[in-house]
DNA sequence: CTGAAAGCGCTAACAC
DNA sequence: GTGTTAGCGCTTTCAG
């Protein structure tokens, strides 16, 4: 009934090795051979059981991707670039929801990981105990958030909200309310401090600090009232739901916007622009965030898997590699090498002869990144205290096109590489309608 | 390193096949024994290998979703009911985004297909025949559209532009305007079908259509220049994001909303409280769209699994069980019964006695389902002409809380059982700041 | 109720 | 280059 290896090596007359070889490595095989069986599979419609396969090679090709919200447009584009380099490179991606519960993002992860090669984690809300002990079982790749020695990729919050102040102060805005997300989010407390060096760098600027809100429309609902008692002529908000809030507070108060309030958000979702007045905002390359993950996660989390038999090869060939060889790509790559190639239909027919080398940059439109991102250890920068806190990254005060962060992305599932610089992407303000020049008279609440 | 089976076997002093049953099929050993393997099992963090399992039973445990767009809200909506649902009952889920792209669909989905239990296509674009062809490799459970003898979950869309025209009609608005969505979708051909019905029920009420347009905010803002030109006082739009456009659009033009025109969308997406107006809509129970989806799919699509020894078996089961045995529930229990539990950490010893029903409407906030739908094949449904067209459904005339459907959930599988009929989820107008009454006099472009 | 044995479909040594 | 031989880790007959 369903057409098993067996089937395509007898009907090609050749041994399941041989038929094996002729499918998933083609170079081994003579070309007279090989073209017959992969020919004869394809008549008999042979698909491979990816089952059979993951019990021996120990990969799955997939990846899963765990958000604390679907419905959150920041995530859900996320999602959508994980998805669209997950599947350029072959691999299928599970998607899971939190639920915003941070007890619940261990244990989706636990239980996607046993059956993935790798997880991409966006803004998870766990601690960094739980990301400890989860990175053990199964590589993993962060969005959002930093941590020790795990991969990730991040924006650059506080150039964010450096450009964000900028732009109001030449408005001649001087007081200016900041309204954070959640007290525990990794990325607000970065554009706190962001906040606090715009600010000393600019002359008779006042940051208002209205405090921590919950970072969907409610919550700027909810600031709304603190924004419009605190004298501010303009508030920037932790992100665009928020900013959303704030705008609809505002407005039902009576309080035009932006002749009396200029308005910012953060992330630029599409609901941005989906209100009047449009919103100033800092544009996240969000689809983006998903696609680096995954070229991350390809890049060096798949070289280890706990895979039986796979395992100990790689384990051994790491070895070898790190006693010296250079770079025999060769080698590693016929291990490292996962699923790859648009078409779903015979991946492993597509299965390329050249080394793995996931992303060269070539999709991005920006040419941030080196072109040898994906290659690792090459002797100098072991060792390295890569694994420091991250407290040395926003040089708030410089501008100008900060680069997206090269750094070599090595592998640091225990094999004794060092810990890789997280991928930072440039983010930039959008200027919108709902940021103006500074009103002539103070606006308060008295105004009305 | 990897503790396995044989591991746990020895340690608790019982064979391999003793030790699998105290874990999967727990009523099968002593209670003694079976306690102490679990105990052992736990002590040595054993965790099944999924891909071994899956190699002999033929089943994943996992679904698949696929929708045209994941950063629409609707879609996100639908992905998250599909999310808590399957993670409930023990199943993880691949989502999967086409792109709005039809061709991508089935490739998709055939590529997920073959490690899938089961998969969901949201308002999937793909052709009847791509339907049929991939229904034949992987059970298939379709939500908003409606195909042959697949089993799908759809809302009373003909109800829902019912009870939006009589809103408007109540107002006093006598000239309405349609904008519609993509020619191909399914579900705006059933609301125009429901408008013909609703308009030739009511006296004086003129439906204008403005053609279709594209389902996101953009053609809304095309599709506002007809509106105004078109002289009608209200407007009813294809779904949310087209009503958000037109509302834009309308609003840059000096139109106001609703003392103008009134404006009505359908959906209930998240955005639609995010403008002001407010906008009138159809609520859609979104997420539910997705839970009912997953019910039905682990209700009957499961049955039958191409899984070699698993599928001989449940083969023959179902031949004994037509074979008059009213209900030998036990049978097919053990061979249906999928992953469940919610805790991910020992499904397996979580494994219920009872039968295999999904889903009893237990977690429904409201009792519109029969509580025996998962129960399928008792003879009498049997035979229907359930694989109608799907023409019958909409008796548009007819209002009243209008029931979600029961229907027995029957494997279409091929089995020879017959179609299901589709679960219809009821919609609701919800009544918000975009809608008023009409102006008393006509309003025109020539107004300003 | 329990154990021994036989694979599921595939890949990876290891010889030839 | 190719065939032969072993299993990967698990479930499931089939005897006892």
């Amino acid at each position: 009934m369903v057409v098993t290896l067996r089937d395509v090596a007898r009907a090609a007359g050749v041994s399941p090795a041989t038929a094996s070889r002729a499918l998933s490595s083609p170079e081994l095989v003579a070309p007279a051979r090989r073209e017959q069986v992969q020919r004869v599979a394809r008549e008999l419609g042979y698909r491979p059981n990816r089952a059979a396969r993951e019990l021996i090679t120990g990969r799955t090709g997939n990846l899963c991707l765990v958000v604390p919200d679907l419905e959150n447009p920041f995530f859900a584009a996320v999602a959508k670039g994980v998805q669209a380099r997950a599947r350029t490179l072959g691999y299928a991606v599970f998607v899971a929801d939190a639920e915003e519960d941070p007890r619940l993002e261990p244990e989706l992860v636990a239980h996607l990981g046993a059956q993935v090669d790798g997880a991409v984690l966006c803004s998870p809300r766990m601690s960094d105990e739980d990301l400890d002990r989860l990175a053990e079982d199964v590589p993993l790749v962060l969005v959002n958030r930093r941590h020790r020695a795990l991969a990730s990729v991040v924006i650059d919050n506080a150039d964010g909200v450096r450009q964000a102040v900028t732009h109001l102060h030449a408005l001649g805005h001087t007081r200016i309310a900041y309204v954070g997300g959640p007290a525990d989010s990794w990325s607000d407390a970065r554009r706190r401090e962001g906040l606090a060096h715009v600010s000393h760098g600019l002359r008779r600027v006042e940051v208002v600090d209205l405090g921590p809100f919950a970072p969907v429309f409610a919550g700027g609902v909810a600031a709304g009232d603190l924004v419009a008692a605190s004298g501010a002529t303009a508030v920037l908000a932790h992100n665009d739901l928020v900013a959303l809030g704030i705008l609809s507070r505002l407005q039902a108060r009576g309080l035009r916007v932006p002749q009396d309030v200029s308005v910012v958000g953060y992330d630029d979702i599409p609901a941005a622009t989906l209100v009047s007045p449009a919103l100033t905002t800092v544009t996240v390359p969000l689809a983006r965030l998903g696609r680096e993950a995954v070229d991350l996660l390809v890049a060096h989390a798949m070289s280890t898997r706990r895979g039986s038999a796979a395992e100990r090869v790689v384990a051994a060939a790491l070895a070898a590699h790190r006693d010296g060889a250079g770079g025999a790509p060769g080698v590693s790559a016929s291990i490292t090498g996962g699923p790859r190639g648009a078409s779903y239909v015979d991946v492993d027919a597509a299965r390329a002869v050249e080394p793995h080398t996931p992303h060269d940059g070539t999709h991005e439109t920006d040419g941030a990144r080196g072109t040898d991102g994906a290659r690792r250890a090459d002797g100098k920068a072991v060792g390295a205290d890569g694994g420091a806190d991250g407290r040395a990254d926003a040089p708030a005060g410089a501008h100008g096109p900060r680069v997206g962060v090269v750094g070599a992305p090595a592998s640091p599932d225990g094999t004794g590489e060092p810990a890789p610089q997280p991928v930072r992407l440039r983010v930039e303000l959008v200027v919108r309608a709902s940021t103006g020049p500074v009103p002539t008279r103070p606006t308060s609440e008295a105004d009305r």
